[in-house]
DNA sequence: TGTACATCAGTGAACGCGCGTTCACTGATGTAC
DNA sequence: TGTACATCAGTGAACGCGCGTTCACTGATGTAC
């Protein structure tokens, strides 16, 4: 099950275990382009082995973005639990606590054209948008908040994974003040 | 002048060319991975001809940043010249129609790591950022404001180029709405 | 105005590289009897 | 329980490709006298 040297020649579940091991990789790199020789070799596994479980590099790179999201998804729930003032808030800091912790495989997400065909990445994408709309749209009752809201959490962990904000060794408390000062408007 | 024929040996302006020309293909093709060898192609001179007036391909990609920079702000500018009610919604207008003329280039300016070490591309980036700064911070004097401004428009801006929201052919539209419903505040 | 020469800005062939993908193969597994 | 055999999941060598970069070269330009 670990990561080291196999026992057999078989290897048990290689389609879960380049995934694992895409993710790994990603993380480590910290940017979105892999290669499939690369994971293989990871997963030490010859450069064919993959193919017996995926159609093509793009068929894993989606079924890793299609992990990404169903994390991403978790992470809102578990955000939307704390005991805050506001929802926009505790979304907002779970979603960039998120892409913080995997900037490359965020990129992956919501970049990388792999993703764009495939319908079990979409789907896991809309249930992590869902979050949004749900926690969202249930209290205030209009489209254009939630898509506000998303977007707003969404650009400020674009422009820290990218390095365009300075978070002072804090992007928590950015995400926080920023939000917190759109939402209470520009006082007019 | 043009991208056709070269008459000459020497080709007059080679430097500022082949940023023409790389800007074009990145808008041709959409996304942000050109190859050094297809810019030069493209601009009718051998593989290592950029190597004159670049030190490597990050340097050509930094310049390319660099003018996108630019334009990113000039458009900020004309955008603030707008007789709207927000400064807000006229900035994320200007900042998502620039995204959406020109996707491959708004995430080479962003994400991609060529534009980490340039100064020159740094101070482009700053002086763009800066019109946000001016305009919102002016007028409310309060830093989280300006960084929650970009951010929303940020984040309508890639979510918009990467096909994340519906925007029913209409994006201003969606932008002008969320913009508002946002900085409305979700009424309490 | 004309010539010699240094400098500049191209060429084009070559380098090594890692990539995605294919394919004939072989070792392991599991099922039928 | 034991054996024959079909199927599955790997191997490893090979394919063609396009890439970034280097380098000895050559054609064009401009300057000194």
């Amino acid at each position: 099950m670990s990561t080291s040297v196999r026992a057999t020649y078989h290897h048990g579940d290689l389609h879960a275990a380049l995934v694992d091991v895409a993710i790994q990789a990603i993380s480590e790199q910290g940017d979105a382009d892999l290669s499939l020789r690369d994971i293989a070799r990871r997963a030490g596994v010859s450069a064919g082995a993959p193919y017996r479980h995926f159609a093509d590099k793009d068929a894993l790179l989606a079924a890793v973005a299609t992990r990404g999201y169903e994390e991403l998804r978790r992470r809102l729930l578990v955000a939307t639990g704390s005991a805050s003032d506001s929802v926009y808030v505790d979304l907002a800091v779970g979603y960039v606590t998120f892409a913080l912790d995997h900037p490359g495989l965020f990129r992956l997400m919501f970049t990388h054209p792999c993703s764009r065909n495939a319908p079990e990445t979409a789907a896991a994408a809309a249930a992590a948008a869902a979050v949004f709309a749900e926690q969202v749209g249930e209290r205030m009752g209009a489209v254009a908040l939630v898509t506000g809201g998303w977007a707003l959490a969404h650009g400020l962990a674009t422009l820290l994974i990218d390095g365009k904000l300075h978070d002072d060794g804090c992007p928590e408390a950015v995400v926080r003040t920023a939000v917190t000062a759109i939402l209470n408007g520009p006082s007019e």
